[in-house]
DNA sequence: CGTAATTAATTAAACATTTGATTGAACCAG
DNA sequence: CTGGTTCAATCAAATGTTTAATTAATTACG
Protein backbone atom coordinates (compact mmCIF):
# COMPACT_ATOMS: atom_id res chain seq x y z
CA UNK A 1 0.00 0.00 0.00
CA UNK A 2 3.24 2.29 0.06
CA UNK A 3 2.47 3.27 -3.75
CA UNK A 4 -0.46 6.02 -3.88
CA UNK A 5 -3.27 3.86 -4.83
CA UNK A 6 -6.39 5.78 -6.85
CA UNK A 7 -9.21 3.51 -4.91
CA UNK A 8 -9.30 5.37 -1.64
CA UNK A 9 -12.18 8.16 -2.57
CA UNK A 10 -12.47 8.12 -5.77
CA UNK A 11 -15.62 7.10 -7.52
CA UNK A 12 -15.74 9.22 -11.43
CA UNK A 13 -12.40 10.45 -11.93
CA UNK A 14 -10.52 9.35 -15.21
CA UNK A 15 -7.09 8.36 -14.84
CA UNK A 16 -5.17 9.72 -18.18
CA UNK A 17 -6.60 9.29 -21.70
CA UNK A 18 -5.32 6.84 -23.85
CA UNK A 19 -5.93 6.81 -27.96
CA UNK A 20 -6.94 2.91 -27.75
CA UNK A 21 -9.75 1.72 -29.60
CA UNK A 22 -13.38 3.09 -29.80
CA UNK A 23 -15.35 1.66 -26.78
CA UNK A 24 -18.82 0.45 -27.32
CA UNK A 25 -20.66 2.18 -24.66
CA UNK A 26 -20.84 6.02 -23.49
CA UNK A 27 -18.99 7.38 -20.72
CA UNK A 28 -15.37 6.48 -19.05
CA UNK A 29 -12.81 5.08 -21.08
CA UNK A 30 -9.78 3.03 -19.91
CA UNK A 31 -9.25 0.52 -17.89
CA UNK A 32 -11.08 1.58 -15.01
CA UNK A 33 -14.46 2.33 -17.46
CA UNK A 34 -13.64 -1.29 -19.00
CA UNK A 35 -13.92 -2.97 -15.68
CA UNK A 36 -17.58 -0.94 -14.61
CA UNK A 37 -19.41 -2.00 -18.07
CA UNK A 38 -17.85 -5.48 -18.03
CA UNK A 39 -18.58 -5.90 -14.44
CA UNK A 40 -22.18 -4.72 -14.66
CA UNK A 41 -22.46 -7.63 -16.87
CA UNK A 42 -20.61 -10.38 -15.62
CA UNK A 43 -22.72 -9.21 -11.82
CA UNK A 44 -26.20 -9.05 -13.77
CA UNK A 45 -25.48 -12.84 -15.48
CA UNK A 46 -24.11 -14.38 -11.88
CA UNK A 47 -24.40 -12.13 -8.90
CA UNK A 48 -21.80 -11.24 -6.62
CA UNK A 49 -20.63 -14.47 -5.71
CA UNK A 50 -20.51 -16.42 -9.01
CA UNK A 51 -19.03 -13.25 -10.77
CA UNK A 52 -14.79 -14.26 -10.39
CA UNK A 53 -12.71 -11.52 -10.88
CA UNK A 54 -11.09 -13.60 -13.26
CA UNK A 55 -13.85 -13.53 -15.70
CA UNK A 56 -14.50 -10.08 -15.00
CA UNK A 57 -11.04 -9.14 -16.11
CA UNK A 58 -11.17 -11.20 -18.62
CA UNK A 59 -14.08 -9.05 -20.38
CA UNK A 60 -12.63 -6.21 -19.80
CA UNK A 61 -9.03 -7.04 -21.77
CA UNK A 62 -7.43 -6.68 -18.18
CA UNK A 63 -5.77 -8.79 -15.52
CA UNK A 64 -7.95 -9.32 -12.11
CA UNK A 65 -5.08 -7.32 -10.29
CA UNK A 66 -6.60 -4.05 -12.01
CA UNK A 67 -10.05 -4.59 -10.42
CA UNK A 68 -7.79 -4.24 -6.84
CA UNK A 69 -5.79 -1.34 -8.10
CA UNK A 70 -9.07 0.72 -9.22
CA UNK A 71 -11.42 -0.50 -6.87
CA UNK A 72 -9.18 -1.63 -4.27
CA UNK A 73 -11.36 -5.11 -4.11
CA UNK A 74 -13.92 -6.76 -5.54
CA UNK A 75 -16.49 -5.52 -3.65
CA UNK A 76 -14.96 -2.01 -4.34
CA UNK A 77 -16.16 -2.67 -7.84
CA UNK A 78 -19.09 -3.64 -7.30
CA UNK A 79 -20.16 -0.93 -5.10
CA UNK A 80 -19.11 1.64 -7.43
CA UNK A 81 -21.32 -0.01 -10.37
CA UNK A 82 -24.26 0.07 -7.98
CA UNK A 83 -24.17 3.46 -7.00
CA UNK A 84 -23.44 4.95 -10.56
CA UNK A 85 -26.51 3.24 -11.84
CA UNK A 86 -28.57 3.45 -8.87
CA UNK A 87 -27.94 7.52 -8.88
CA UNK A 88 -28.59 7.53 -12.48
CA UNK A 89 -32.10 5.57 -12.33
CA UNK A 90 -32.87 7.63 -9.58
CA UNK A 91 -32.34 10.92 -10.90
CA UNK A 92 -34.17 10.20 -14.06
CA UNK A 93 -36.95 9.66 -11.80
CA UNK A 94 -37.02 12.51 -9.86
CA UNK A 95 -37.23 14.41 -12.78
CA UNK A 96 -40.61 12.58 -14.07
CA UNK A 97 -42.08 13.93 -10.51
CA UNK A 98 -40.58 17.06 -10.91
CA UNK A 99 -42.08 17.71 -14.43
CA UNK A 100 -45.50 17.20 -12.80
CA UNK A 101 -49.09 17.33 -14.69
CA UNK A 102 -52.09 15.03 -13.62
CA UNK A 103 -51.04 11.78 -11.55
CA UNK A 104 -52.22 9.08 -14.31
CA UNK A 105 -50.29 11.22 -16.54
CA UNK A 106 -47.07 10.69 -14.39
CA UNK A 107 -47.52 7.55 -13.42
CA UNK A 108 -47.24 6.37 -17.22
CA UNK A 109 -44.44 8.48 -17.11
CA UNK A 110 -42.87 7.22 -14.39
CA UNK A 111 -43.44 3.49 -16.47
CA UNK A 112 -42.06 4.72 -19.10
CA UNK A 113 -38.82 6.24 -17.46
CA UNK A 114 -37.86 3.28 -15.77
CA UNK A 115 -38.56 0.86 -18.18
CA UNK A 116 -36.22 3.17 -21.03
CA UNK A 117 -33.60 3.03 -18.05
CA UNK A 118 -33.78 -0.79 -18.04
CA UNK A 119 -33.52 -1.27 -21.54
CA UNK A 120 -30.75 1.30 -21.79
CA UNK A 121 -28.60 -0.55 -19.39
CA UNK A 122 -29.87 -3.91 -19.30
CA UNK A 123 -27.25 -4.76 -16.16
CA UNK A 124 -29.47 -2.97 -13.50
CA UNK A 125 -32.80 -4.52 -13.75
CA UNK A 126 -30.76 -8.12 -12.36
CA UNK A 127 -28.48 -6.58 -10.03
CA UNK A 128 -31.03 -4.59 -8.15
CA UNK A 129 -33.28 -7.63 -7.53
CA UNK A 130 -30.30 -9.73 -6.58
CA UNK A 131 -29.02 -6.97 -4.25
CA UNK A 132 -32.60 -6.67 -3.06
CA UNK A 133 -32.64 -10.20 -3.00
CA UNK A 134 -30.07 -10.51 -0.65
CA UNK A 135 -31.35 -8.60 1.65
CA UNK A 136 -28.71 -5.33 0.64
CA UNK A 137 -25.91 -6.99 2.06
CA UNK A 138 -23.26 -5.27 -0.32
CA UNK A 139 -25.48 -2.12 -0.94
CA UNK A 140 -23.77 1.35 -0.05
CA UNK A 141 -25.80 3.67 1.78
CA UNK A 142 -25.37 6.08 -0.85
CA UNK A 143 -27.19 3.72 -3.28
CA UNK A 144 -29.81 2.89 -0.27
CA UNK A 145 -30.84 6.03 -0.31
CA UNK A 146 -31.38 6.19 -3.93
CA UNK A 147 -33.80 3.31 -3.83
CA UNK A 148 -35.82 4.78 -0.65
CA UNK A 149 -36.06 8.34 -2.96
CA UNK A 150 -37.42 6.06 -5.91
CA UNK A 151 -40.02 4.71 -3.35
CA UNK A 152 -40.86 8.72 -2.31
CA UNK A 153 -41.71 9.64 -5.83
CA UNK A 154 -44.52 6.56 -6.54
CA UNK A 155 -45.63 7.65 -3.30
CA UNK A 156 -46.01 11.14 -3.99
CA UNK A 157 -47.62 10.65 -7.06
CA UNK A 158 -50.23 8.56 -5.55
CA UNK A 159 -51.01 10.71 -3.11
CA UNK A 160 -51.45 13.15 -5.70
CA UNK A 161 -53.82 11.15 -7.50
CA UNK A 162 -56.13 10.29 -4.31
CA UNK A 163 -55.89 14.12 -3.55
CA UNK A 164 -56.91 15.18 -7.04
CA UNK A 165 -59.69 12.09 -6.69
CA UNK A 166 -58.37 10.04 -10.41
CA UNK A 167 -57.08 7.82 -7.85
CA UNK A 168 -59.18 5.63 -5.29
CA UNK A 169 -57.37 5.63 -2.18
CA UNK A 170 -55.07 2.79 -2.31
CA UNK A 171 -51.80 2.14 -0.45
CA UNK A 172 -48.83 3.90 -1.82
CA UNK A 173 -46.32 1.86 -0.52
CA UNK A 174 -48.09 -1.29 -2.14
CA UNK A 175 -48.43 0.48 -5.31
CA UNK A 176 -45.09 1.05 -5.58
CA UNK A 177 -43.98 -2.74 -4.66
CA UNK A 178 -46.29 -3.72 -7.31
CA UNK A 179 -44.78 -1.76 -10.33
CA UNK A 180 -41.46 -2.08 -9.51
CA UNK A 181 -41.99 -5.38 -9.13
CA UNK A 182 -43.66 -6.03 -12.21
CA UNK A 183 -41.04 -3.71 -14.19
CA UNK A 184 -38.26 -5.24 -12.71
CA UNK A 185 -39.10 -8.90 -12.78
CA UNK A 186 -40.07 -8.63 -16.26
CA UNK A 187 -36.81 -6.88 -17.05
CA UNK A 188 -34.89 -9.60 -14.73
CA UNK A 189 -36.22 -12.54 -16.16
CA UNK A 190 -35.04 -11.59 -19.98
CA UNK A 191 -32.38 -13.92 -20.55
CA UNK A 192 -34.62 -16.75 -18.89
CA UNK A 193 -37.31 -15.71 -21.76
CA UNK A 194 -34.99 -15.78 -24.17
CA UNK A 195 -33.32 -19.35 -22.97
CA UNK A 196 -36.90 -20.65 -22.25
CA UNK A 197 -38.55 -19.77 -25.72
CA UNK A 198 -38.07 -22.52 -27.92
CA UNK A 199 -39.03 -24.83 -24.53
CA UNK A 200 -42.26 -22.87 -24.39
CA UNK A 201 -44.74 -22.21 -27.17
CA UNK A 202 -43.82 -18.73 -27.75
CA UNK A 203 -45.92 -17.34 -30.82
CA UNK A 204 -44.67 -14.56 -32.07
CA UNK A 205 -41.29 -14.71 -30.03
CA UNK A 206 -40.88 -13.63 -26.85
CA UNK A 207 -42.84 -10.42 -25.75
CA UNK A 208 -41.57 -6.74 -26.35
CA UNK A 209 -40.33 -4.37 -23.58
CA UNK A 210 -42.46 -1.45 -25.59
CA UNK A 211 -45.63 -3.61 -25.50
CA UNK A 212 -45.21 -4.71 -21.60
CA UNK A 213 -45.14 -1.12 -21.30
CA UNK A 214 -48.23 0.00 -22.54
CA UNK A 215 -49.80 -3.27 -20.73
CA UNK A 216 -48.45 -1.86 -17.23
CA UNK A 217 -49.60 1.44 -17.81
CA UNK A 218 -52.92 0.27 -18.93
CA UNK A 219 -53.31 -2.25 -15.73
CA UNK A 220 -51.88 0.55 -13.01
CA UNK A 221 -53.88 3.42 -14.56
CA UNK A 222 -57.25 1.27 -14.64
CA UNK A 223 -55.88 -0.63 -11.61
CA UNK A 224 -56.27 2.38 -9.17
CA UNK A 225 -58.96 4.56 -11.32
CA UNK A 226 -62.03 5.88 -8.65
CA UNK A 227 -64.56 4.06 -11.05
CA UNK A 228 -66.47 1.11 -9.50
CA UNK A 229 -65.16 -2.36 -11.04
CA UNK A 230 -67.23 -5.17 -12.38
CA UNK A 231 -68.89 -5.98 -9.01
CA UNK A 232 -70.16 -9.72 -9.31
CA UNK A 233 -72.56 -11.18 -7.02
CA UNK B 1 -18.69 -43.90 -7.06
CA UNK B 2 -18.06 -47.26 -6.09
CA UNK B 3 -20.14 -47.65 -3.06
CA UNK B 4 -24.06 -47.53 -2.97
CA UNK B 5 -25.63 -44.10 -3.77
CA UNK B 6 -28.52 -42.97 -3.02
CA UNK B 7 -28.70 -40.00 -4.92
CA UNK B 8 -29.34 -41.47 -8.74
CA UNK B 9 -32.73 -40.82 -9.31
CA UNK B 10 -34.50 -40.53 -6.03
CA UNK B 11 -36.47 -37.84 -5.37
CA UNK B 12 -38.52 -38.04 -2.41
CA UNK B 13 -37.50 -40.71 -0.58
CA UNK B 14 -36.58 -41.16 2.80
CA UNK B 15 -33.93 -42.76 4.66
CA UNK B 16 -34.39 -44.94 7.70
CA UNK B 17 -36.54 -42.58 10.75
CA UNK B 18 -34.60 -41.14 13.76
CA UNK B 19 -35.75 -40.80 16.94
CA UNK B 20 -34.10 -37.28 17.33
CA UNK B 21 -35.39 -33.67 17.70
CA UNK B 22 -38.81 -32.89 16.46
CA UNK B 23 -37.99 -31.15 13.44
CA UNK B 24 -39.71 -27.79 12.41
CA UNK B 25 -40.89 -28.54 9.24
CA UNK B 26 -43.63 -31.09 7.77
CA UNK B 27 -42.29 -34.00 5.37
CA UNK B 28 -39.21 -35.70 4.88
CA UNK B 29 -36.90 -36.34 8.49
CA UNK B 30 -33.59 -37.41 8.74
CA UNK B 31 -30.37 -36.23 7.51
CA UNK B 32 -31.47 -35.97 3.83
CA UNK B 33 -34.43 -34.07 4.96
CA UNK B 34 -32.41 -31.76 7.27
CA UNK B 35 -30.14 -31.02 4.42
CA UNK B 36 -33.44 -30.46 2.25
CA UNK B 37 -34.30 -28.15 4.48
CA UNK B 38 -31.43 -26.51 5.59
CA UNK B 39 -30.28 -26.29 1.94
CA UNK B 40 -33.35 -24.55 0.81
CA UNK B 41 -32.77 -21.52 3.32
CA UNK B 42 -29.08 -20.91 2.65
CA UNK B 43 -30.01 -21.18 -1.22
CA UNK B 44 -32.58 -18.72 -0.72
CA UNK B 45 -30.78 -16.25 1.51
CA UNK B 46 -27.33 -16.35 -0.50
CA UNK B 47 -27.97 -17.72 -3.99
CA UNK B 48 -26.29 -21.03 -5.06
CA UNK B 49 -22.57 -19.61 -5.34
CA UNK B 50 -22.82 -18.35 -2.24
CA UNK B 51 -23.93 -20.96 -0.37
CA UNK B 52 -21.30 -22.77 0.66
CA UNK B 53 -21.52 -26.62 1.47
CA UNK B 54 -20.14 -26.67 4.79
CA UNK B 55 -22.94 -23.63 5.79
CA UNK B 56 -25.59 -25.69 4.62
CA UNK B 57 -24.12 -28.79 6.78
CA UNK B 58 -23.87 -27.01 9.72
CA UNK B 59 -27.31 -25.62 9.58
CA UNK B 60 -28.80 -29.25 9.08
CA UNK B 61 -26.56 -30.24 12.04
CA UNK B 62 -24.53 -32.55 9.78
CA UNK B 63 -21.29 -32.79 7.85
CA UNK B 64 -20.74 -31.41 4.31
CA UNK B 65 -19.70 -34.98 3.59
CA UNK B 66 -23.64 -35.97 3.88
CA UNK B 67 -24.72 -34.15 0.95
CA UNK B 68 -22.17 -35.81 -1.76
CA UNK B 69 -23.77 -38.98 -0.55
CA UNK B 70 -27.18 -38.44 -0.65
CA UNK B 71 -27.07 -36.07 -3.50
CA UNK B 72 -24.11 -36.75 -5.62
CA UNK B 73 -22.99 -32.97 -5.26
CA UNK B 74 -23.96 -29.51 -4.56
CA UNK B 75 -26.00 -29.02 -7.33
CA UNK B 76 -27.91 -32.06 -6.67
CA UNK B 77 -29.38 -30.94 -3.65
CA UNK B 78 -30.08 -28.04 -5.47
CA UNK B 79 -31.83 -29.26 -7.99
CA UNK B 80 -33.92 -31.64 -5.39
CA UNK B 81 -34.72 -28.65 -3.77
CA UNK B 82 -36.52 -26.79 -6.89
CA UNK B 83 -37.71 -29.69 -8.30
CA UNK B 84 -39.92 -30.35 -5.34
CA UNK B 85 -40.60 -26.62 -4.70
CA UNK B 86 -42.30 -26.05 -7.67
CA UNK B 87 -44.05 -29.38 -8.42
CA UNK B 88 -46.23 -28.55 -4.72
CA UNK B 89 -46.70 -24.78 -6.38
CA UNK B 90 -47.72 -25.95 -9.71
CA UNK B 91 -50.28 -29.05 -8.04
CA UNK B 92 -51.83 -26.60 -6.27
CA UNK B 93 -52.35 -23.56 -9.18
CA UNK B 94 -53.38 -26.34 -11.17
CA UNK B 95 -55.98 -27.23 -8.60
CA UNK B 96 -57.43 -23.34 -8.70
CA UNK B 97 -57.76 -23.73 -12.21
CA UNK B 98 -59.44 -27.03 -12.07
CA UNK B 99 -62.00 -26.04 -9.59
CA UNK B 100 -63.54 -23.34 -12.02
CA UNK B 101 -65.75 -20.44 -11.63
CA UNK B 102 -65.50 -17.04 -12.52
CA UNK B 103 -62.95 -15.94 -14.43
CA UNK B 104 -62.48 -12.83 -11.82
CA UNK B 105 -62.97 -15.14 -9.11
CA UNK B 106 -60.17 -18.04 -10.60
CA UNK B 107 -57.95 -14.95 -10.58
CA UNK B 108 -58.24 -13.70 -7.34
CA UNK B 109 -58.05 -17.21 -5.88
CA UNK B 110 -54.51 -17.72 -7.83
CA UNK B 111 -53.28 -14.43 -6.12
CA UNK B 112 -54.84 -16.05 -2.76
CA UNK B 113 -53.16 -19.50 -3.22
CA UNK B 114 -49.70 -17.90 -4.97
CA UNK B 115 -49.23 -15.99 -2.17
CA UNK B 116 -50.09 -18.76 0.79
CA UNK B 117 -47.18 -21.22 -0.64
CA UNK B 118 -44.74 -18.17 -0.88
CA UNK B 119 -46.07 -17.69 3.07
CA UNK B 120 -45.99 -21.47 4.14
CA UNK B 121 -42.62 -21.73 2.04
CA UNK B 122 -40.63 -18.56 2.43
CA UNK B 123 -37.73 -19.94 0.69
CA UNK B 124 -39.48 -20.29 -2.63
CA UNK B 125 -39.39 -16.92 -4.03
CA UNK B 126 -35.93 -16.45 -3.90
CA UNK B 127 -34.97 -19.40 -5.21
CA UNK B 128 -37.57 -19.14 -8.18
CA UNK B 129 -36.53 -15.19 -8.87
CA UNK B 130 -32.69 -16.17 -8.39
CA UNK B 131 -33.11 -19.25 -11.13
CA UNK B 132 -35.09 -17.00 -13.04
CA UNK B 133 -32.20 -14.04 -13.25
CA UNK B 134 -29.10 -16.48 -13.80
CA UNK B 135 -31.50 -17.85 -17.12
CA UNK B 136 -32.39 -21.10 -15.73
CA UNK B 137 -28.63 -22.81 -15.42
CA UNK B 138 -29.54 -24.94 -12.64
CA UNK B 139 -33.06 -25.89 -13.07
CA UNK B 140 -33.64 -29.43 -14.03
CA UNK B 141 -35.81 -29.94 -16.93
CA UNK B 142 -38.88 -31.32 -15.17
CA UNK B 143 -38.78 -28.12 -12.96
CA UNK B 144 -38.86 -25.88 -16.02
CA UNK B 145 -41.99 -27.78 -17.33
CA UNK B 146 -43.74 -26.84 -13.95
CA UNK B 147 -43.48 -23.56 -14.42
CA UNK B 148 -44.51 -23.86 -18.04
CA UNK B 149 -47.22 -25.23 -16.47
CA UNK B 150 -48.05 -22.15 -14.23
CA UNK B 151 -47.88 -19.80 -17.26
CA UNK B 152 -50.35 -21.91 -18.54
CA UNK B 153 -52.97 -21.45 -15.64
CA UNK B 154 -52.62 -17.65 -15.78
CA UNK B 155 -53.17 -18.21 -19.80
CA UNK B 156 -56.33 -20.02 -19.65
CA UNK B 157 -57.66 -17.72 -16.57
CA UNK B 158 -57.36 -15.06 -18.82
CA UNK B 159 -58.61 -16.25 -22.04
CA UNK B 160 -62.03 -17.48 -20.46
CA UNK B 161 -62.31 -14.32 -19.00
CA UNK B 162 -61.87 -12.22 -22.05
CA UNK B 163 -64.39 -14.34 -23.47
CA UNK B 164 -66.79 -14.49 -20.89
CA UNK B 165 -66.47 -10.36 -21.22
CA UNK B 166 -65.80 -9.71 -17.86
CA UNK B 167 -61.78 -8.73 -19.15
CA UNK B 168 -60.77 -6.61 -21.63
CA UNK B 169 -58.93 -8.12 -24.30
CA UNK B 170 -55.35 -8.81 -22.62
CA UNK B 171 -51.95 -10.40 -23.78
CA UNK B 172 -51.92 -13.66 -21.47
CA UNK B 173 -48.63 -13.72 -21.27
CA UNK B 174 -48.35 -10.41 -20.65
CA UNK B 175 -50.85 -10.55 -17.43
CA UNK B 176 -49.17 -13.54 -16.22
CA UNK B 177 -45.98 -11.61 -15.52
CA UNK B 178 -47.33 -8.96 -14.48
CA UNK B 179 -49.17 -11.02 -11.86
CA UNK B 180 -46.42 -13.44 -10.89
CA UNK B 181 -43.55 -10.57 -10.69
CA UNK B 182 -45.65 -8.61 -8.66
CA UNK B 183 -45.80 -11.55 -6.16
CA UNK B 184 -42.57 -12.97 -6.55
CA UNK B 185 -40.85 -9.82 -5.48
CA UNK B 186 -42.86 -8.66 -3.04
CA UNK B 187 -42.11 -12.13 -1.41
CA UNK B 188 -38.72 -12.63 -2.05
CA UNK B 189 -38.09 -8.75 -1.23
CA UNK B 190 -39.07 -9.48 2.41
CA UNK B 191 -35.92 -9.52 3.68
CA UNK B 192 -34.38 -6.27 2.14
CA UNK B 193 -37.68 -4.64 3.61
CA UNK B 194 -36.71 -6.13 6.68
CA UNK B 195 -33.50 -4.92 6.94
CA UNK B 196 -33.91 -1.43 5.03
CA UNK B 197 -37.30 -0.86 7.43
CA UNK B 198 -35.70 1.44 9.83
CA UNK B 199 -33.55 3.62 7.01
CA UNK B 200 -36.99 4.17 5.30
CA UNK B 201 -39.29 6.27 7.38
CA UNK B 202 -41.60 2.84 7.46
CA UNK B 203 -45.07 3.96 9.83
CA UNK B 204 -46.43 0.84 11.27
CA UNK B 205 -43.68 -1.72 9.94
CA UNK B 206 -43.71 -3.47 6.97
CA UNK B 207 -46.82 -4.18 5.05
CA UNK B 208 -48.44 -7.69 5.65
CA UNK B 209 -48.53 -10.25 2.69
CA UNK B 210 -52.38 -10.09 3.32
CA UNK B 211 -52.59 -6.87 2.48
CA UNK B 212 -50.45 -7.04 -0.65
CA UNK B 213 -52.42 -9.98 -1.61
CA UNK B 214 -55.18 -8.12 -1.23
CA UNK B 215 -53.78 -4.64 -2.91
CA UNK B 216 -53.06 -7.15 -5.75
CA UNK B 217 -56.09 -8.53 -6.45
CA UNK B 218 -57.87 -5.29 -6.64
CA UNK B 219 -55.19 -4.29 -8.68
CA UNK B 220 -55.71 -7.24 -11.39
CA UNK B 221 -59.33 -7.49 -11.49
CA UNK B 222 -60.19 -4.05 -11.70
CA UNK B 223 -57.16 -3.56 -14.62
CA UNK B 224 -58.42 -6.19 -16.19
CA UNK B 225 -61.87 -5.22 -15.89
CA UNK B 226 -64.14 -4.30 -19.32
CA UNK B 227 -65.39 -0.82 -18.02
CA UNK B 228 -63.77 1.83 -19.55
CA UNK B 229 -61.22 3.55 -17.48
CA UNK B 230 -60.94 7.49 -16.40
CA UNK B 231 -59.81 8.86 -20.08
CA UNK B 232 -57.86 12.29 -19.31
CA UNK B 233 -57.55 14.99 -21.37
C1' DC C 1 15.24 22.65 -23.75
C1' DG C 2 16.53 18.38 -22.24
C1' DT C 3 17.04 15.16 -18.87
C1' DA C 4 16.56 13.15 -14.49
C1' DA C 5 13.14 12.18 -10.85
C1' DT C 6 8.53 11.06 -9.81
C1' DT C 7 4.16 9.18 -10.30
C1' DA C 8 0.58 6.44 -12.38
C1' DA C 9 -0.80 2.26 -14.83
C1' DT C 10 -0.23 -2.38 -15.91
C1' DT C 11 1.28 -7.19 -15.79
C1' DA C 12 2.78 -11.80 -14.35
C1' DA C 13 3.75 -14.53 -10.54
C1' DA C 14 3.10 -15.86 -5.97
C1' DC C 15 0.19 -16.38 -1.77
C1' DA C 16 -3.08 -17.59 1.49
C1' DT C 17 -7.74 -19.15 1.84
C1' DT C 18 -11.73 -21.21 0.72
C1' DT C 19 -14.44 -24.81 -1.08
C1' DG C 20 -16.57 -28.90 -3.26
C1' DA C 21 -15.51 -33.47 -3.46
C1' DT C 22 -13.24 -37.93 -2.04
C1' DT C 23 -11.63 -41.45 1.06
C1' DG C 24 -11.45 -44.81 4.65
C1' DA C 25 -12.70 -45.99 9.01
C1' DA C 26 -16.32 -46.16 12.50
C1' DC C 27 -21.14 -46.86 13.69
C1' DC C 28 -25.48 -49.18 13.91
C1' DA C 29 -29.76 -51.49 13.01
C1' DG C 30 -31.59 -55.95 11.39
C1' DC D 1 -21.92 -60.41 9.53
C1' DT D 2 -23.91 -56.88 6.29
C1' DG D 3 -25.29 -52.98 4.11
C1' DG D 4 -26.68 -48.45 4.65
C1' DT D 5 -25.22 -44.15 7.10
C1' DT D 6 -22.09 -40.84 9.25
C1' DC D 7 -17.85 -38.35 10.27
C1' DA D 8 -13.07 -36.62 10.40
C1' DA D 9 -9.29 -35.99 7.56
C1' DT D 10 -7.51 -35.06 3.11
C1' DC D 11 -7.19 -33.41 -1.80
C1' DA D 12 -7.06 -30.71 -5.59
C1' DA D 13 -8.88 -26.89 -7.88
C1' DA D 14 -10.35 -22.19 -7.80
C1' DT D 15 -10.26 -17.53 -6.19
C1' DG D 16 -9.44 -12.76 -4.13
C1' DT D 17 -5.57 -10.28 -2.95
C1' DT D 18 -0.67 -8.90 -2.66
C1' DT D 19 3.87 -8.08 -4.39
C1' DA D 20 7.63 -6.88 -7.33
C1' DA D 21 8.98 -5.50 -11.65
C1' DT D 22 8.11 -2.90 -16.09
C1' DT D 23 6.48 0.72 -18.90
C1' DA D 24 4.71 5.17 -19.94
C1' DA D 25 3.51 9.74 -18.87
C1' DT D 26 4.30 14.01 -16.10
C1' DT D 27 6.92 17.09 -13.53
C1' DA D 28 11.15 19.46 -11.81
C1' DC D 29 14.90 21.94 -12.73
C1' DG D 30 19.62 22.98 -14.33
Amino acid sequence: MSRGSPAAGRVAAVGRRRPGPRRGASQPAGTRGDLLRAGAEVFAERGFDGATAERIAERAGATKAMINYHFRSKQGLYEAILLSTFTELAGRLDAVRAKGGAAPDQLRAFVDVFAGEAALHPTFPPMMVREVLSGGTHLPEQALLRVVGVMGVVRSIVEQGVKEGSFRPVDPLLTHLSVVGMLLFFFAAEPFRRKAAPRIGLKGGPPSAAAFVAHVQELMVRGLATAAPHRRR
